[in-house]
DNA sequence: AATGAATGAGAGTTCATTCAT
DNA sequence: AATGAATGAACTCTCATTCAT
């Protein structure tokens, strides 16, 4: 069984900084008007990323999206990898506001949960490139170091929509024989693998899909009664 | 005068081959016996096609793997695309024909909503690599001519499945106020996507998964009465 | 927003550019200043496909006389292809230009051959490399679609001749037993393939080569009277 | 200007044996009745070689086209160098030997040159292959020592066709303001360099072409009195 | 006489990145 | 803020050749 296999995992982790977090700390320019600049270039990255993938998506694709060529792009940024990590923690940083703003919030697990789950869809049309990245990338991107905070940040949320789930058990509002984390994952790889196929301008928008979803998700598909 | 001769002239005559809807016709090797040996590298190329993703696997990994040297591996596959088609191929095969056994056999929408489902699971341990391919790189291989055949099964299923939907309605036994095609998009992407997170040696195996969710599809995470 | 993308989407995309007759439309880099480094990375490159052939020659081989990395050649060239591309349609350019003046200058049919078969001979030294490269590596070369500009150029090249001989046969200047076609064949290929042995420094120049050509060619090698 | 280049010539010229001068001692297989097995794989290879050119052509092309294995042809040959070493020594061989006989037959250096010059064409048909190699890809064989033998063989020709031109210069036969050696080579290019366009069901037959070319060759295109 | 698997070197090409200007 | 040239490493794939069977 002699693998000679290198397996060479992420080939130049060479311990980035990484924004940590997100902490998006604009690692060039600084000039404050300048990072509009910044910005835009950051959006064009993430419509390509989303389009054809991350790693098939060269430096040079994104600088000719943007007039300009691809050493330039260098003056932004420090690497590609650090153009995905601001799309990413921009999108988690968000979102994970946005949830707890809604556990705060309160009220019965079946509208904690009612509101996480709309929270996700709404997410949909504003941050498409990040999700569409972070369903089709993550199993590249996890590899390195820099994107540990997006595990971190995934299992805090895990954490919030268990204890709701079993506090939905215990109060007699949701089913004792579904299991929490297993319901916890479908619910989420539901939500956010719609951002394949949705299409903004379709039949129904974000919200629509929520009430959609909200209503198979707390009573099935079968007609009660 | 059994003339193989392939002189294919210009290089660039593109016209890639693609094994057309799988008919997994061998390139090269035909010996039955010695297929065992192409079979052999089929499955290490899948775990890391599944592990690291088609793009960053390289045929290098691959070769590594095997303990050869990556040129060889053209001695037994035309293109690394050959390879995942393979893969993928023989996973939808087998998929499309179960699907097609489940429908001939009838019964209520419920149950044959039911037989999919669990059809579904069932190729997740194994099928583990072509799901976890099917997940992740579709985005980068739909661009290849040669898995067209691809999308047109996963069509043909959609139409399937929408049909049992459908006839649920009708038959009063599924709600009338959810959208066919929405609710098998979230139905598929929920199982498939399953494949990212499940462990074979877990809780639950993947029967299992399937029942718990058929309950919660059917009849929904709250309490009834 | 000028979009320079590309974006070029699956790699398979074969459609070769060309430069259609020619029209050297530098692929990259286009400074007008810069353009010099470029032809002389051309001139380099001509000289080894000359020497080697341009099978022969690797991409590596005109990188090092370059002295750069053969990475480093793409920055200025698509292709080794659209190298040889260049340097074959520069001279191509140029002959038929010179020979379409020959013929509007106008003149009985023997002033005109004259006139070809010095324009021929005049590019020996110029364009060597580039007709070296037609003699050798046509074989191969013509198989691909981005040179069929050279075999129109060519049969256009093959009237104008043609058309002259005739003229000269109708006007009781050339043999009326020759073949008007076959007699241009021969002129055109004894021509070129001169490029084989011919040294600028010799005994001859081309313009000798010429005389010389002419004469054995109007009158043969046989003394008359 | 350091000059990194390589340009490492022959790769592999670790000094082959060398079928010298063509005494096709086979290199493997000796049973008599066997070589005939061999002369058909030599035609085979001839064929490919003429039509795709030597370095073009892979030695899985000759071994496709005779329904054998790549591998395989190295029981009948040691290299892709020996056959086309074989293809290349046996034409010389008859071309050599017909042109001495020529010689020794004697007459004015008309009917001498006019002999030789039949000689040439009437190989056109029956060593198509060879001819079509030695115009195509002798840049390239030259390099390897193998080959040297082709050089020596063609300057002997060389030495017989100027003496024929001369004596023709000093009996008043040949005009006297033309060179020998320029004039042959013109000559030899011409007759051979008709291989890439000579199709043998055309309107003149080898011999056709021929007499054409000795037409014009003797008394040129031109009308006299 | 041929197979089938493999070698090993090298091919053309890509691409993130650097840096002097 | 951007250019343009280059790097260097890696990539997929090719191919003449070898050799045990």
């Amino acid at each position: 069984m002699t693998t000679t296999s290198k397996d060479n995992g992420p080939q130049r982790s060479d311990a980035r900084t990484g924004t940590g977090g997100g902490a998006r700390r604009r690692a060039k320019g600084s000039s404050a008007l300048a990072s509009e600049r910044r910005e835009h270039l950051v959006k064009l990255a993430a419509e390509l990323f989303a389009k054809k993938g991350y790693q098939a998506t060269t430096v040079r694709n994104i600088a000719d999206e943007a007039g300009i060529l691809s050493g330039s792009l260098y003056h932004h940024f420090d690497s590609k990898e650090s153009i995905v990590d601001e799309i990413l923690s921009s999108f988690f940083n968000e979102l994970t506001a946005a949830n707890q703003a809604a556990l705060e919030k309160g009220g019965d697990p079946r509208a904690v949960i009612s509101a996480l789950v709309r929270i996700c869809f709404s997410t949909l049309v504003p941050h498409r490139a990040a999700i569409m990245v972070m369903q089709n990338d993550w199993n590249y991107l996890k590899q390195f170091d820099r994107f540990d905070y997006l595990s971190r940040s995934e299992e805090e949320t895990e954490r919030m929509w268990i204890g709701q789930i079993e506090r939905g058990q215990e109060t007699d509002l949701f089913r004792s024989d579904i299991d929490p984390k297993l319901t916890y994952r479908m619910i989420r790889d539901t939500i956010w693998v719609t951002v394949r196929w949705f299409q903004p301008g379709g039949r129904l928008d974000a919200q629509g899909l929520a009430d959609h979803y909200i209503k198979v998700l707390f009573d099935g598909i079968s007609v009660h009664q």
